[in-house]
DNA sequence: GCGCAGGCGGCAATCGTGTGTATCGATGGG
DNA sequence: CCCATCGATACACACGATTGCCGCCTGCGC
């Protein structure tokens, strides 16, 4: 009663057959090998008992726990719940639950989660931390542990991912502040150990040449952690000896949050003394002051699309490797304006 | 070589001992039974082999699966991810993870989600979205399953619980707004069979009374959800046909932020029209504009707090069943200014 | 009427661990 | 010298579901 006492056995004897019986009967599966009355009488008792199979005990037979590792940077960065949110609903309609793992950008932490999931015998993971070399990738291929990477990239090896075209979206953000006569235009690049950081740069200096603008060295600053603090940081450098820049391209949202923290301790104005677009288009960004000029992509769609692949691959279908980039949209706000200096 | 196939048995053969005695050479709870050579040399096989227990295979043994459920209203609600990380680091200290489960506010869904974490046996449940009569928690006490509930309370039941003093922060809102000449003061109270929005209704009408000022009736909306729009749409009704409100105690700072929506949408600014507090002091709303009072609370705290209460209760001590408050705190910021209409 | 084939379903082992019980050996006392 | 006792370990089963294998029964054809 305190329990849900009522096991395979129970049913079977309801049933009136032997639990190996019932077992075929209710595993659509294995149900045309048994006749089909037989198999509604089966059901019909587990009904009536109430019988739910013990996902423990299927698990230890099968060595498929239904359980997805999630390592991610940090749950309370604002860009993340979304994500995890798509994740977990798609795995939840096929039966999967999620592990979220928060490693806080620390590789030992990340190190120590993976290998307490995979003592969990997690059947998959998804990683949104992963560096351009990590050697987890490599274990866990090895391990024959199906990967999806999640807004990361991998160089090492070729494996599933989802992520935005960071390029495009980084060129689309500089294309928005040159059509607004910005000439002298500053970065502040993400970490360059991953491909958010790495890639969005190059969308920044590519970009710059095809506007004709040169890219200067002075005006950019390299992020260690795409956190406020660094991006209150580089801006304070920037701001100091800048060589008079007119805008700024920050790697992400969370970074030109601690820009606009910058511009208001140096007593500066934004959009008027300094444009800033950021990437991401977090949740509430939009109701910062001024609201974020910034490069959008469907959170919630990224999640799901990576328990999409991640699905597929525990599937064993066995395709080609799939890397998945969703599209990056420019959305303009109060954070940007037409360069003063050359009005 | 491509899974971790090193089982008791092996430790056993490669000590020499029967797995049995193995395995309680391994537990500090059995290692008495064992002689202290013998387990070492378990042990020191164990290690040798880069032995990991198979949770799963106790799982089934034990009935424990050293997995927590964790409902919550969304995740996506900035107020939650701090709170659950705070579970996810106590939880994970003790052995223990956690399963989070998004109900967005629906009992069906709820209920659905609920019953799926007790297939999967969880051994306790964090409930963040419990009614003040929700037969879930019936049901789970009768099931003799532990469980705490997180900023709510229970009126039926009386069960280990973790919350703001609710009351008693809404008193210090009230009382801020007073202090700055405000007497006509509108409360957009949350769901009343929340206990969170009741007793924060509860701390509106003591402190109105206290301080000598009417509570109108008119002045006090009830909103379905504690949700941007619900705020928005409540304060939409308070604009058209209110008494003249000079300031808004919201039930919490979603409320607020629709508030601010509402405000915008009308030409009206805060503070200089109306005065806004909000509560919970959720991320990321101190830097709105106007950045937001509100009231405070230790949210990672109060998930550590919970989760502490939890694994208490599983440890089975049997005590006394603790109701823990924490304390509130008025952060003022830019949403609130001195009445003019007193000056 | 008998043999064979094939569909159904039962038997039992298995997954890896924990634990009650039995057994074995040693030791001490009478 | 034998028996009682106790400590240490081996044995076996249970947890609950899955699955390879085998046997039974039925139906059909000759």
């Amino acid at each position: 009663m305190t329990e849900s006492p009522v096991t395979l056995r129970d049913v079977a004897a309801r049933a009136g057959v032997h639990p190996a019986t019932a077992s075929r009967a209710l595993n659509p599966e294995t149900r045309l090998l048994v006749r089909e009355d037989t198999a509604r009488r089966v059901l019909d008792a587990a009904e009536f008992l109430g019988y739910h199979p013990n996902p423990v005990a299927r698990s230890l037979r099968t060595r498929r726990s239904h359980t997805i590792g999630v390592l991610i940077p940090d749950l309370t960065n604002p860009l993340f719940p979304p994500i995890v949110r798509g994740l977990e609903d798609r795995l939840a309609a096929a039966g999967y639950v999620a592990l979220i793992g928060n490693t806080d950008g620390d590789g030992e932490r990340e190190r120590l989660i993976f290998n307490q999931m995979r003592a969990r015998h997690v059947d998959g993971v998804v990683l949104a931390t992963a560096h351009l070399s990590d050697p987890l990738l490599a274990e866990a291929v090895r391990a024959g542990l199906p990967v999806v990477l999640m807004n990361r990239m991998a160089q090492d090896h070729s494996l599933p991912s989802v992520s935005v075209d960071n390029e495009r979206g980084m060129r689309m953000a500089v294309a928005h502040l040159a059509a607004e006569g910005h000439r002298r235009i500053a970065h502040i690049s993400g970490p360059q150990e991953v491909s958010t950081g790495l890639n969005r740069y190059r969308g920044f200096v590519s970009a710059m040449e095809a506007h004709g603008l040169a890219a200067d060295p002075d005006l950019i600053i390299s992020a260690k952690a795409f956190s406020i603090e660094e991006g209150l940081r580089c801006t304070r450098i920037l701001l100091e000896h800048r060589g008079g820049c007119t805008a700024v391209a920050a790697g992400n949202d969370m970074l030109a949050v601690g820009c606009f923290a910058a511009l208001e301790e140096a007593g500066l104005n934004c959009p008027a003394d300094l444009s800033v677009v950021g990437f991401n288009d977090m949740p509430f960004i939009d109701r910062l002051r001024p609201p974020l000029t910034t490069i959008r992509f469907p959170h919630y769609q990224l999640g799901t699309e990576a328990a999409q692949l991640l699905l597929e691959q525990i599937g064993g279908q066995g395709g080609p490797v799939k890397v998945l980039y969703l599209a990056p949209e420019l959305i303009v706000r109060g954070s940007t304006a037409p360069c003063r200096e050359r009005a």
